[in-house]
RNA sequence: GCCCCGGUAUCCCAACCGGUAGAGGAAGCGGUCUCAAACACCGUCCAGUGUGGGUUCGAAUCCCACCCGGGGCACCA
């Protein structure tokens, strides 16, 4: 082909040229605008909304150029696709940098909520901003409201008093799945308890449902959520076992206090080693139980456990601790008084916060019962060579277990458990039970920036819910220094909203002054999605059901047991009011890895940040996006030091070339065409799809530059007609390498399709279709070997039978040669692929 | 400590149900173009699959043990 200008120097197309002509025409266009009343069947492809935390950066540019690669091909595969997004935008984020700049938060929230859904248009995403929405808008947060209300209705939100995760930092509570290792998730402080009333939501109610589920969501959700999942729930098996108190004498009034104490352990089994018993030194049961006599040492003990923070608490290396509380219980198995005593190894809030120690087969309490010399009982038969200086934990015969009613001794452990549990039962001591890790979740914040929890605290009434028709309730007008932390909620100290009338005695009451977890509002938004204008309800149940449950869930492992755990735990519920028509919001999902630098995570300390906008800027979206997608598994971490864009420029410049090569003119028939370009296509196509639904990005790229080589070679070289460029193999090839190219590098995909004589835009076009013959190969590469050594390979029909393949091979001179007259003992045939002669 | 995932060329990564270890890219090297270089283009080098055993006609793939890396849980009774 003579194109004397381009002769000298390879063509290139202005990347900035490009962009800003398409960017324009996509808004005229607006293509990706989900159509409620489509006939067409719908997909949800949803990626999780950002904090708007400033600009878009890499993390951000990763997570949305994957996700668009799902989303657009689905377009081109002809579904309806609801691809939203929005911004959880409340967080302390912008309030702390509202005190610091004596600001309002909302004014950082909406200012970087601007500039992100600026650089996001610019990405290239197809996502549809008619339905964005940001939590801390009030026509969303009212219904965060609302459905608060629900829970608290049907009992699954409520008040408690209990020792808390407290971050001295943020100064606020902190749910169990916040506090990482003993750090506070969002600052990364070391946490601390407290004892304070907040609010929860039961979610674990729900906790052998939200398990039972994963063995089905372990199909299409990445492993790790699973295991996350699975290990914070935590599920045990085991018994309830109660233990009568000691009365000790008339000295004691016996008021409310507690006659006995139940506990729960996983090895019923070991009931006839039990030695002492433990009680959480925290919890109110060690106060009721203390005798006065050990009070002060008890005291002084509880004093030492609290400034302990949960880093020193949890260290298993730490020595046991504890204080005798001076009183007895009585073993229910055999009647013997054993002591109570108080201890930090054990937690108020698993189980029933009290244990029945067994030193014998239980590590931690051996420890104990070696600190403060209590007896030790074996009652499970060590291996002989077990050396005898620690608790046995392993298999065994029970040993040292019977009673006039039961003998457990020579059973097995599980036979035991069985046989202890029914005598438990029969003497109504205690039962089978299964206990969960899992906490309710603690859901007020100490912090102004999140909604606030529609409650009235009136003197008289108690809790009074906020009527729905006066949502929502609105956050004052607070900034700078009225936002200080203070230990408890700046909404506290703002007397005109706090202090209001009570709907019920209209006597003076206050508002409940906590806001709710973000991972509140993070927890339906997804259905706000299907309905994001309607002012009368959180959204529409049927649009809901017809969108969902999503089909795709793309984003971070950070996380794996918060908000997922947090959204399908709202939607069960939400289910069971009838208000949507599923159990699981998320039918597959994703978590891409981390973009990282040199090594290490991208930090300041570091020095080691990549800019998004220096990338864009140096590289143009496509480039960037087509590296990082095609860096490895999506999964995978991507280091960009490692990375080229420039080399993914070169490539999109060359494939852009493929365009202005095509002399053919549209809507031409490929018939004809050169067949080995054809074939190539075709299976390129048809292998696409596979690749994305198995999110293999990684490899469709590959595939596609396959293909571009493969195109480029017969307009170079003339391919079986010698037209070249006017061969329609060669159009074909380009018009699918375009509309392949689109799903990760829109911009150029669309000049490219231009160029090819067509109207925009490509990404509304359908996807190519696959000529079913082409993919069917006339003939095939057959390998013999012999003794497992490749000796020979044939051309083969496809379909040649085992033994005309077995005959064929064996006349192979090589392979002749190869036997060397040696015996052939056996023949493998896999036809039309493999013959291995075994001599 | 327990559980899960992964180790393939110099690097990032492919490889269907066990069947020719290589699709793609980066780097390197050589060439074309150029006064020269950059760009671009063409060509080319590179591993026997972490280690040791086993199963099999045949193992990157399946099994066992170990090493290394990553992740989850961890005083949860």
């Amino acid at each position: 082909m003579s194109e004397p200008a381009e002769t000298q120097e390879a063509a290139t197309y202005d990347v900035t040229a490009v962009e800003e002509k398409w960017l324009q025409v996509w808004k005229d266009l607006d293509p990706f605008r989900a159509d409620d009343a489509s006939a067409r069947e719908k997909r949800y492809a949803l990626t999780m909304f950002p904090y708007p935390s400033g600009d878009l950066h890499m993390g951000h540019a990763e997570v949305f150029a994957l996700h668009d690669v799902v989303a657009r091909y689905w377009w081109l595969k002809g579904y309806e696709v609801l691809n939203p997004m929005g911004f959880d935008s409340f967080g302390l984020n912008a309030e702390n940098a509202a005190i610091r700049d004596n600001e309002h938060p909302a004014t950082f929230t909406y200012a970087n909520i601007a500039v992100s859904t600026e650089s996001c248009k610019k990405f290239g995403t197809s996502f549809d901003w008619s339905r964005t929405l940001n939590t801390s808008d009030p026509d969303y947060y009212k219904w965060t409201q609302w459905l608060f209300l629900r829970f608290y209705e049907r009992g699954l939100a409520y008040r408690k008093e209990s020792p808390v995760n407290w971050c001295p930092v943020d100064q606020t509570v902190l749910a169990n799945e916040q506090v990482i290792d003993g750090h506070c998730e969002r600052c990364g402080n070391e946490v601390t308890k407290r004892e304070l009333t907040q609010w929860y939501f039961k979610i674990t109610d729900y906790a052998q449902e939200l398990l039972d589920n994963l063995d089905e969501l372990e199909k299409t959700w990445p492993d790790r959520v699973i295991t996350a999942q699975r290990n914070w729930i935590g599920r045990s098996e085991g018994a309830h076992v109660t233990f009568p108190l000691v009365e000790e004498g008339a000295q004691r009034p016996s008021r409310n206090r507690a006659s006995e104490i139940t506990v729960y352990t996983t090895r019923p089994d070991t009931l006839f080693g039990t030695t002492f018993m433990v009680v959480a030194a925290d919890a109110h049961l060690a106060r009721e139980l203390v005798t006065d006599d050990q009070r002060p040492a008890y005291e002084d003990y509880l004093e030492e456990v609290r400034k302990a923070s949960d880093i020193e608490r949890l260290s298993t290396e730490r020595p046991k601790t504890g204080v005798f509380l001076g009183r007895y219980a009585v073993n229910p198995v055999n009647g013997q008084q054993i002591p109570i005593w108080a201890a930090d190894y054990v937690l108020a809030d698993y189980g029933t916060g009290a244990i029945m120690a067994v030193p014998g087969q239980d590590q931690r309490d051996w420890d104990f019962a070696k600190r403060f010399d209590l007896p030790i009982i074996r009652t499970v038969r060590p291996p002989d060579d077990f050396v005898d200086d620690a608790a046995y934990v392993g298999q065994g015969p029970a040993i040292n277990s019977a009673n006039d009613e039961i003998s457990l001794n020579g059973l097995g452990i599980a036979e035991a458990k069985r046989a202890i549990i029914d005598w438990l039962e029969s003497k109504q001591s205690g039962k089978g039970a299964v206990n969960f890790r899992l906490r309710d979740w603690l859901l007020s914040r100490q912090r102004y920036w999140g909604a606030p929890i529609p409650i009235i605290h009136c003197p008289v009434d108690g809790e009074v819910p906020v009527a729905d028709d006066q949502l929502p309730v609105v956050l004052p007008e607070l900034r700078g220094a009225d936002l200080t932390p203070r230990g408890v909620s700046p909404l506290a100290a703002a007397e005109d909203w706090v202090n209001v009338e009570c709907p019920k005695c209209g006597g003076p009451a206050k508002r409940d002054s906590d806001t709710m977890d973000t991972f509140v509002d993070s927890s339906w938004y997804f259905l706000r999605y299907c309905s994001p204008q309607d002012d009368t309800q959180a959204f529409d149940t049927d649009l809901v059901n017809a969108w969902g449950p999503c089909d795709v869930y793309i984003g971070g492992v950070e996380h794996a047991v918060l908000h997922l755990l947090y959204a399908r735990f709202f939607t069960m519920v939400l289910n069971d009011m009838g208000l949507v028509g599923f159990r699981e919001p998320f039918s597959a999902q994703l978590n891409q890895g981390t973009v990282i630098n040199q090594g290490a995570k991208m930090s300041k300390s570091k020095g080691n940040g990549v800019r998004l906008g220096e990338q864009l800027s140096a590289f143009g979206v496509d480039a960037v996006r087509l590296t990082l997608v095609f860096a490895g598994p999506p999964e995978d971490d991507i280091d960009w030091a490692e990375m080229s864009p420039s080399g993914s420029l070169r490539f999109l410049q060359r494939a852009w070339r493929l365009s202005g090569d095509v002399t053919s003119s549209p809507g031409t028939s490929p018939e004809g065409g050169d067949v080995a370009l054809r074939r190539i296509t075709a299976r390129t196509v048809r292998d696409a799809e596979g690749l994305v639904d198995g999110f293999k990005f990684n490899v469709l790229v590959a595939r596609v530059m396959e293909l571009v080589n493969a195109t480029r070679k017969v307009i170079d070289t003339g391919g079986d007609s010698g037209a070249g460029g006017a061969d329609p193999a060669v159009r074909e090839a380009a018009e699918a390498v375009t509309i392949l190219l689109s799903l990760v590098a829109p911009y150029v995909a669309e000049e490219m399709w231009e160029r090819l004589g067509h109207q925009p835009t490509v990404a509304r076009t359908s996807w190519p279709t696959v000529d079913e013959s082409l993919l069917v190969e006339d003939s095939v590469t057959c390998v013999v070997q012999v003794r497992g050594k490749v000796r020979a390979r044939l051309e083969v029909v496809p379909d040649i039978s085992d033994a005309d393949l077995e005959a064929l091979a064996l006349a192979e001179p090589d392979v002749v040669r190869a036997i060397d007259g040696a015996e052939v003992r056996k023949v493998i045939v896999r036809a039309p692929k493999l013959v291995n002669v075994v001599v």
